[in-house]
DNA sequence: TCAGCTATGTGGACGCTGTCCACGTTGCTA
DNA sequence: TAGCAACGTGGACAGCGTCCACATAGCTGA
C-alpha cells in the first residue's frame, strides 16, 4: 500500500508537478481512508519526498534507456560512441524535462527537511542521473575526446548548463517558447557545452 | 493598496518562496479582510503574479546595482571594465539567488496562466537581468573580447548555465553543499563560461 | 442639492486541504 | 488463550481560496 500511495501520487504529480501530489487524493486513488496514509509516512511531505525520489528514478532510468540505445559498449575504446553516448545522456535528460515536465519538476522538489544525496567529491559513477552524466564524461576521456586534466569537476558545469535549460524552457520564462526556438536554443546551448568540453578539432558531427 | 499587498506578499515569498504567498496572510499583514483583496486581484495567481514580477524586478536591481560598483562606463572602450561588468553580472545573478532564495525562487514561479513576456528572438538590451545579460555580452563584443561572429544567441547558453547553477545550490540537489563547496562549484562554472565565451588568449585574471 | 452609480471594504459561508485523536479489527506471538 | 502490534476507520479542527450579499464612501449629472 505504500508503494500503492507512491503510485498515484506519481500520477498526480505527472499531471500537475509537485503541487499536486496531495494527500487525501493519493489516498482517494488508492481506495481508503486519508489517515490511513499516516501508517506509512508521517507528514505529506514525507509522501512527497518518496514521489520526488520516484521521479528522479524515472529521469535515470529514461536516462539509462537512450543511452543504451545507442551502438557498441561502454569501455571498447569507439570514440563515436563514446560522443554518441555523451550526447543520449543530454538529451534524454532535455526530452525527459519537455515530455514529463511534471515528474521533472517534481524530481527536483524535493522538501527542504529531506536532504539530497549528492556528494559533490566522490566521482564514482552510479544509476543517478549525475552519475550517468560521469560515465559518460569518464568515457569521453578514455577514448580521448576530453582532456584528462579537465575531467575533474567538469560535470557540474555541463549539468548546470543542461539543467539550467531545462528548467527555462519547462517552467521558467521560455516555457512558452514555439518549437522552432526552442530547438534553436537547444541547439545552442548543446553546441556551447561541446565546444567547452571536447577537445579542440576532436569533435565528430553533431 | 495594491502595492500593500503585493509588498506584503514580496515580504511572505522572501521568508518562504512562492508557496508562502498567502492570500489570506497578505490581507492580514495589510489589516484587512481576505476578501478586499479580490477588488484588486482575481485570484490568488494574479496576486502571485505581480509577487513574481516584483521579484524579477528585484533581481534586475540587484544585478544593476553590482554593475554599476565597476569603475569605468559603458562604451569607453575598456576590455578590463567590459569583462568587470560581464562578471558583475553573473555574480550578482548567484549573490541574490544565494541571499535571497525565496525571492529567486518567487521571480521564476509565475504561474502558468500569466506568460511571461521573453522575445527570444529580439536582441536589444532593457533592464531585465536577460536584458543586462544581453548588454553584458554586447560590450564584450566591442572591446574584442568576444567574437562579433559568435555573439548572436549567446546569452541562452550562458543563462541557462547560470541559471542552473543558481538551481541547484539554491533548492536542488545541490542545495546542501558546504561553502567550500559551494565556492569551487561556482569558479568551476563561471570559468566554464569564461572559456566557452572569451576569444582565446584574451582573458582578463579572472 | 440630490439621486444614483462605481469603487472598495465587510461578514458569513462553502468545500477543500493537512493533521490530530479515539476507536475498531486483524493476525501473530508467548 | 491472552495480549500486543500493525493497520485502517470515523470524526473533528484550523487554515486556505473563493463566492455571495451587503454596507459605505465619493464622484457625477440633472
Amino acid at each position: 500500500m505504500r508503494e500503492g500511495l507512491i503510485a498515484a501520487g506519481l500520477e498526480l504529480a505527472r499531471a500537475g508537478g509537485p503541487d499536486a501530489v496531495v494527500l487525501r487524493e493519493a489516498t482517494r486513488i488508492v481506495g481508503v481512508v486519508p489517515n490511513a496514509a499516516y501508517r506509512h509516512f508521517a507528514d505529506r511531505d514525507e509522501l512527497l519526498a518518496a514521489v520526488c525520489e520516484a521521479a528522479m528514478a524515472r529521469l535515470g532510468d529514461r536516462m539509462a534507456a537512450e543511452v543504451a540505445r545507442v551502438p557498441g559498449e561502454r569501455g571498447d575504446g569507439d570514440a563515436d560512441a563514446a560522443f554518441g553516448r555523451m550526447a543520449a545522456v543530454g538529451m534524454a535528460y532535455l526530452e525527459f524535462a519537455r515530455e514529463e515536465p511534471g515528474l521533472f519538476a517534481t524530481a527536483y522538489a524535493l522538501p527542504d527537511q529531506h536532504p539530497y544525496a549528492v556528494p559533490v567529491g566522490v566521482t564514482g559513477p552510479d544509476a543517478s542521473p549525475l552519475g550517468q552524466l560521469r560515465a559518460g564524461l569518464d568515457e569521453l576521456v578514455e577514448v580521448g575526446l576530453l582532456d584528462a586534466g579537465r575531467r575533474a569537476g567538469i560535470e557540474f558545469p555541463v549539468w548546470s548548463t543542461v539543467h539550467g535549460l531545462a528548467v527555462l524552457l519547462g517552467q521558467g520564462p521560455l516555457r512558452g517558447a514555439p518549437e522552432q526556438d526552442r530547438r534553436m536554443l537547444t541547439d545552442r546551448v548543446l553546441g556551447f557545452i561541446g565546444e567547452g568540453l571536447l577537445t579542440a578539432a576532436a569533435a565528430p558531427d553533431a
